[in-house]
DNA sequence: TCCCAGGCCATGT
DNA sequence: ACATGGCATGGG
């Protein structure tokens, strides 16, 4: 089929490497930083994103489906254009902590993709005590495995892609096999089947989840009834997955910045249940909480990549 | 060699 | 209610 591409102008300002490499996506695992191209599979459909400008992109694919995916509405809405990052901190950062709200200025074009919540759930369920290196790599290993092989034509050459493993093929994975894709931890891999199990037969219906406006609290209570999510996880898939950016995820590095640049003395204390409810109420005083998640996500990536020294991509 | 990585859970006080 | 160890492995 013949390459269809399509330029689009965002309603933003969109750092578009930034984006997908702030450590949110385990998926862009197919780029090339010097042409700017970064591929993936969206809904099924092969993509390759290329920024063009601040605020335009280029999507080419050569997908029966692409119609519904390079619209404008679902490019700027992947990209969450419409949440107005001047107004994710509240009045009370500016005031109490203004050396750190200037860090803030260069990572406004950063923003949170609004991705696939089954993708989101399983990714993140890789990612426990475990550095970022080895989480991308299960995440590619699962792909490999059990997701759809797809590819692309570009410049003459024919680009292989593997789609995120639908539930079907993970619900019914050989335990022992997945467990080689999950870092030999074979814990992990029984619960990611239990947990694509579950989606399958219907008990956990994240779309449904996503849509309704049920408070935070409660969200994040069903995610945890799943074996292998605890809080951490739970507000990741609610905020990355779900589009639930008031979801403020604690981990190692969002505790060690409420510890060193916001003064938490509970950031100090181990992050039992109840010491990450404590933070959490906590950052909703200098951050909106109505988008405290995508605030914490570009402070943690102002922490990993400014204090730590760590490379996302 | 030791400690830390986008944690969670079972067990022991 | 809290602390601790196991899970697994690569990198600093």
């Amino acid at each position: 089929m013949e390459l269809i591409s399509k330029i689009i102008k965002l309603k933003a300002v969109v750092d578009v490497k930034q984006s997908l490499f702030s450590g949110q996506s385990f998926l862009w695992d197919n780029y090339d930083h010097t042409n700017n191209y970064y591929m993936t599979i969206i809904k099924n459909t092969p993509l390759i994103i290329r920024q063009l400008s601040d605020n335009t992109i280029e999507v080419i694919s050569n997908s029966m489906n692409v119609d519904s995916i390079i619209i404008d509405e679902f490019i700027n809405n992947y990209f969450s254009i419409e949440v107005d990052v001047n107004k994710i901190y509240s009045e009370n950062l500016r005031k109490l902590y203004p050396d750190v709200y200037s860090r803030l200025n260069g990572y406004y074009p950063l923003r949170i993709l609004r991705q696939d919540p089954f993708e989101t759930m399983i990714s993140f369920m890789c990612a426990q005590g475990i550095g970022m290196h080895i989480i991308r790599k299960q995440v590619s290993m699962l792909k490999k495995f059990y997701g759809e092989k797809l590819s692309i034509t570009f410049n003459g050459d024919e680009i292989l892609l593997y789609a995120f493993p639908t539930p079907q093929r993970l619900a019914n994975a050989d335990l022992s096999q997945l467990s080689f894709c999950t870092n030999n931890n074979k814990i992990r891999a029984a619960n990611i089947i239990l947990a694509a199990r579950s989606v399958v037969d219907g008990s956990l219906d994240l779309n449904i989840l996503g849509a309704s406006e049920i408070p935070l609290a409660q969200l994040r209570n069903t995610l945890c009834q799943i074996r292998g999510i605890g809080f951490k996880i739970a507000d990741c898939i609610a905020l990355f997955g779900l589009g639930r950016f008031d979801a403020f995820p604690i981990d190692t590095h969002v505790k060690q910045y409420l510890g060193t640049w916001f003064k938490s003395t509970t950031a100090f204390r181990s992050l039992s249940p109840a010491n990450y409810l404590i933070l959490d109420a906590e950052a909703r005083t200098f951050l909106n909480p109505d988008f405290a998640g995508y605030a914490g996500h570009i402070l943690f990536h102002c922490w990993r990549k400014e204090i730590k020294k760590l490379q996302s991509f």
